[in-house]
DNA sequence: CATGAATGAGGTTTCATTCAT
DNA sequence: TATGAATGAAACCTCATTCAT
């Protein structure tokens, strides 16, 4: 077992005392800001450190290295939207299709865009990282979610639903993303809920094989 | 004249002598390949070197810094993209809408699939460097490609186009993106084309105002 | 808080341990050393570190660059020489022309000899460097100095003080620094004290516009 | 004999044929004006070669290494001024000790200031090129001259010439230093000139043994 | 003679990581 | 545990010089 060596992305040990536990936390917290304030290229080991209030060997203690830092906060973010979006599935369970994308979309944008900054910092991380792992299991249970919650839909059947749960899951990411990274008209902002709605309860719609439930109508209308 | 300099991403001199343009393409291809077979962490200006076969100090005589080199590559692998898309989104003008969305959803995954393991090495390059720009712009161009084409649709008219069009480019990037990374069911690979199609007709459709006539008169008109 | 990063030619931290400071002074002592044995052109932070008996990365825990580091040994040596004439200069206060040329022609001849290797090597670290400003501020401390003793002397009065310490100061320059150089008759090196007594005082009385009084009254007055 | 391989100072072939002596020049000039432009740091043969308007390759065809070349420019600029002083002092024999004096100092600063910010400049090269030996050549012709002036002054005689003509040179070497490089009262600029004879007229009358000859009157009066 | 592409040693600087205190 | 001084591999980049064309 080599899990908890130096090339693990694993945090090196669980903080027991309560000090320790604010050290961690300081420490995070001072990732995510050296990230916003410096970017990724100018996250070195010892200005988080500075900015945490302690010293590079204390980081050390508590991550084995640099990227195990930076996967933890990654791993947090994306946590944060996962749960939120398997959440808000879960709350959806056995409605209608439409009520069921309003609310996907505004769990996964308000997730996003709770911290607009941090996500546009971790897009880099991301990327820099070797998180490809990380993300794929974060897309996967977001998809599982979507599916099931697709899957019980009062209105509606689909034929495949890991295709159909991956393409509402990834459309939703490329506005969004492309949002936050600033590069789209300035009233998307406001608009790009709506226009996610849109975007997928139309392919929804488009893809539905329709129950005849007594308490839904044809979504598609004609 | 200072626009050549050390600071710029700009190449640094053009080859005069018929050697010299080799030179150039080798360093280039070297780069590519160096990203592919070691990814954007380990990509230096003297790996660079070696594997195009000529010394560090050649490399600089064309490109002024390590970022200008990998932005050179960046910027050809979007303006194929780009370019594809545009000529496109040209050939498909005064057509129905489902058929420039065919065509569209076909130029832009043709384009990004035709070297995938470029495209993927690339996304990590657009991070790392001070991108943003160039991204914008290459967006913004195939954004005004694709609302040119879209106003001219014979069966249809749309109230924002600019809206409309980041909508649908963003929305195939989403899926794109995921599936070249290599998070996606496998029978993505295969059907996202055909995915891609439904998403974006079916935005389309939703979002229309119908054109009753069947030969459209002046589209920019009425 | 800026003020310590990397283009600063202020020196980066200050040492906090004890075993710290022996390598700050090692670091500088090992500076003058490779200047004095290799030159300015082959001083590299490399060699400086080797001698110093540290790593390269040590020596830039203390030193933002090279700059600095040779800012620092040449401030060092200016420091000295400039607090030893302004000393000389306090003591002579009141006293007669002559016995303020001799103090003075000795405070500074001792102070460039006291060292004449590392004396030499510096004037080349100030033409490498931009320590203009530096010797700017050095060499008006020292005109200051002298004109403000000047002025008190008991037996003369000096139309334009500023010109007359200038001339005085950059006088004693001249010949010290050829000797320093090694460009000069070899009996110059025991006779320039006296030569230059000679030269300041007899400049001195030239300009001077005689005391008549034996005992002096307020100087600036009458 | 070594004297023209790529270690010599000296210049690589003499030039026969016009279009060489315009590239030398050229080069020659180029030099000079990279040197004030850029500074002596960045004062590479490319970019000499730039300015000059020719290829790298032909100046080392001129020159076998960069140190020639500057070490051709020093030394015109040098001989300039040394040629200048000797003329003078061969003009002046003869004379009157204050008449050569002023005469000695007019030659001196005239040349130096002819091309003030080339003589700065120059500073520089001389303190990284290994000059020390070309200066101390220079120094010594015009010691020589300044001496054999003296030695002929109609109503002085001077015990020791050697001496007394290196302190004159480098007394007036100091002054004029420091307002070249702009550490001096404004006013200088004007006075520099005035203060000079002043100081060296004033040192070697002090000297100065007096001669009775018909035309002498006592010159530092007691 | 002139060109300018190519060379590559060598310089500066950074930063993840260790370990004695 | 915490500290922070020390490490040193490794990255980027420059530029004097050569030589085939």
């Amino acid at each position: 077992m080599d899990t908890k060596n130096t090339n693990s992305l694993e945090p090196r040990k669980t903080p027991i005392q309560a000090r320790s536990v604010v050290t961690v936390d300081a420490i995070f917290e001072a990732t995510v800001q050296v990230l916003l304030s410096e970017g990724p290229q100018r996250l070195t080991t010892t200005r988080v450190a500075d900015r945490a209030g302690v010293s590079v060997g204390t980081v050390y203690q508590y991550y084995p290295n640099k990227q195990s830092l930076l996967y933890a906060v990654l791993e947090q973010h994306l946590l944060r939207v996962t749960t939120s979006v398997e959440q808000a599935c879960e709350v959806l369970r056995h409605q209608p299709l439409t009520d069921m994308v309003v609310g996907l979309v505004k769990a996964f944008v308000d997730a996003k865009t709770a911290h607009v900054e941090e996500s546009k910092a971790l897009y880099l991380v991301a990327a820099e990282l070797d998180a490809a792992k990380l993300v794929e299991q974060i897309s996967e249970r977001m998809r599982k979610a979507t599916a099931s919650m697709l899957d019980s839909a009062v209105d509606a059947r689909f034929d495949d639903l890991s295709m159909v749960s991956f393409m509402v899951m990834s459309a939703m990411v490329g506005p969004t993303r492309a949002v936050l990274e600033g590069r789209a008209p300035p009233k998307m902002l406001q608009a790009l809920r709506m226009q996610l709605v849109t975007l997928c309860d139309a392919y929804l719609s488009r893809l539905a094989i329709p129950q005849s439930t007594r308490k839904t109508r044809a979504v598609a209308g004609a």
